[in-house]
DNA sequence: CTAAATACCTGATGGC
DNA sequence: TGCCATCAGGTATTTA
């Protein structure tokens, strides 16, 4: 259930233990992810992690004989341990990084992915069309402006679109919609550039704020070393249907927009 | 081309 | 305690 955040919190806590390591073994306990792990994966013998890094929501990790792409869809997470037998249910896959480390995959409704490519890792059909970092440069509010002309799509549906911009998931939608004053379902083509300019401000503040509480934790995320996020204290609107907008007191909404839950203060954004 | 619906899967929760 | 329906942090793919 990771978002750009406790993406990169994995990202950052499996690091130390995974760049310019050796990854001895790959073992496999169940293909079965969002598509099969690669049968070339199990096969692999010492290979050096040259360079690890993220693109949107996926972690990859950089060999001379090639890159696996890593994502943890709805429910994935990768922790290091020191054993290799205290595996537990849904534990699919397991790095041994030789002198008793461990990188183990693990994913229960398994909408996660793990996959191998001996292309660069930008033209893998999955990353070359996605859009730009929220965090970088190339991010703002004009880009926003310019792709949601005539679009009808609702604008929370629209920043969730990772063609146009990786990394804003289902939490950070709606709270950086809120900062913003704007309603998510408000039409993307109907935003102002200079909403969009505040939008792509916020959408940078909250996910650069997530990253120093070390994620948001709803349910089970945590980090590589087994310990949970802070941002849920920081949350606005995300969950708290029902309960007093902080800002104005009035009482925050739900509703459902592109199937997914979404949470607003009727009062402050319009 | 756009927009909406569907698909993948397990587990937690709440009503009866 | 059990059973059923609903919901969950994602996103590629299919359908209209």
């Amino acid at each position: 259930m990771p978002e750009l955040p406790e993406v990169e919190t994995t990202l950052r806590g499996i690091s130390p233990y995974l760049l310019n390591k050796h990854i001895k073994s790959v073992r496999v306990r169940q293909r079965q992810l969002r598509w099969p792990v690669p049968a070339a994966l199990s096969k692999t013998r010492d290979l050096k992690v040259t360079a690890l890094q993220r693109r949107g929501k996926y972690i990859v990790a950089q060999t001379p004989a090639g890159s696996i792409i890593i994502h943890l869809g709805m429910s994935g997470s990768l922790r290091i341990q020191d054993k290799p037998f205290e595996l537990r249910k849904h534990d699919h896959v397991i790095f041994d990084l030789g002198e008793n480390v461990f990188l183990v995959y693990h994913d229960p409704r398994r909408f996660g992915s793990i996959l191998w490519t001996t292309e660069p890792a930008a033209l893998h059909p999955l990353l070359s069309k996605l859009g730009p970092e929220p965090l970088s440069d190339d991010f703002n509010g004009a880009l926003l402006f310019k792709q949601s002309r005539k679009k009808k799509v609702a604008v929370k549906h629209f920043i969730m679109n990772s063609h146009i911009v990786v990394g804003v998931g289902n939490i950070y939608a709606s709270e950086s919609l809120f900062h913003s004053g704007i309603r998510p379902g408000k039409a993307a083509g109907r935003v102002t550039a200079t909403a969009y300019d505040q939008l792509a401000d916020n959408i940078k503040t909250v996910l650069s704020e997530s990253i120093k509480s070390g994620g948001t934790t709803l349910q089970d995320f945590v980090n590589a070393k087994g310990e949970p996020g802070y941002f849920q204290q920081t949350l606005n609107v995300y969950g708290r249907e029902g309960k007093a907008c902080r800002q104005c007191g009035n009482t925050i909404k739900q509703r459902t927009i592109g199937q997914r839950s979404t949470f607003y203060c009727a009062t402050c954004q319009s």
